[in-house]
DNA sequence: TGGACACCCTGAAGTGGCTTCAGGGTCAAG
DNA sequence: CTTGACCCTGAAGCCACTTCAGGGTGTCCA
């Protein structure tokens, strides 16, 4: 398999597999005669591994950490649970922040009706104010 | 005022304060005589509208635009308005996902208790596995 | 007078996770 | 024999900063 098909196959843009070549997180694919890169089934596998840490919105060096469960069968698995509970608290406290990012937009909006000239623009206004002391 | 007093008074590093200039955000200050950056009462207030923006989570780009219309308060404020809203709705967007993904990690976190071999351990299998297709 | 220390300056490089670009080689079909 | 799809490399670009190296300035205290 050549790195368009198994980008294809997994739906990976095939700089995006060098890149990780490069990064070390994928394993330096063996070349054909004309210098391509030769992918097997192993390559696919951990590829896929990869791919679905970064949907799940896992950053290169978690997921580096997380491979190095995946190539140590028998190493105990406790920092994988604890590494995954950690970025489940990431998660949760960034979507606290972006509710109350929300919150915030929605009253900036309600200030301001469109078709006013922007001195009198009371979402403009806001923007110029020091912020309210968060209580 | 020099520069660190006005990173502090708003809370910004002076290096991103200087990195706003090189961006044409802020004006280029002028001088003092060892060439020191002196900021006033209007440099002040265009730092806290960037800064505001950015609390928002707004890019750059768009508090430029936002900044065009702070600089010309004789112009239709309609474009803010919309700005505005497309923020909004990009905001909402981000949080369905990371809703999405919490539940997913959820669910990935329930597959494995602390304390198996790596190579039994469900979370690191369910992360070698194909993702199921979204119905 | 001198030295310690906080402040200021510049330009360049680093961050993360890619993406884009420039400039080329390979290979099968028509 | 040329067209087009594919592959290669190394370098630069993206965003919004942050860090670093290497230096100047200004004030306080002894």
């Amino acid at each position: 398999m050549q790195i368009g098909q198994l980008g294809r196959a997994l739906g990976v843009p095939v700089e995006t597999i060098r890149y990780y070549e490069r990064e070390g997180l994928l394993p330096r694919a063996e070349r054909s005669t004309s210098n391509y890169r030769v992918y097997g089934e192993a390559h696919a596998d951990r590829l896929r591994f990869i791919v679905n840490c970064r949907a799940l919105d896992m950053t290169l060096d978690e997921v580096r950490s997380l491979l190095d469960y995946h190539d140590a069968p028998s190493k105990d698995c406790t920092r994988v649970n604890e590494l995954l509970d950690e970025h489940i608290a990431q998660v949760a406290t960034r979507i606290a922040e972006l509710h109350r990012l929300e919150g915030q937009l929605q009253r900036l909006r309600k200030a301001c009706r469109r078709g006013k000239a922007s001195g009198h623009c009371g979402i403009l206004r806001s923007l110029r104010q020091r912020p309210a002391a968060p209580k």
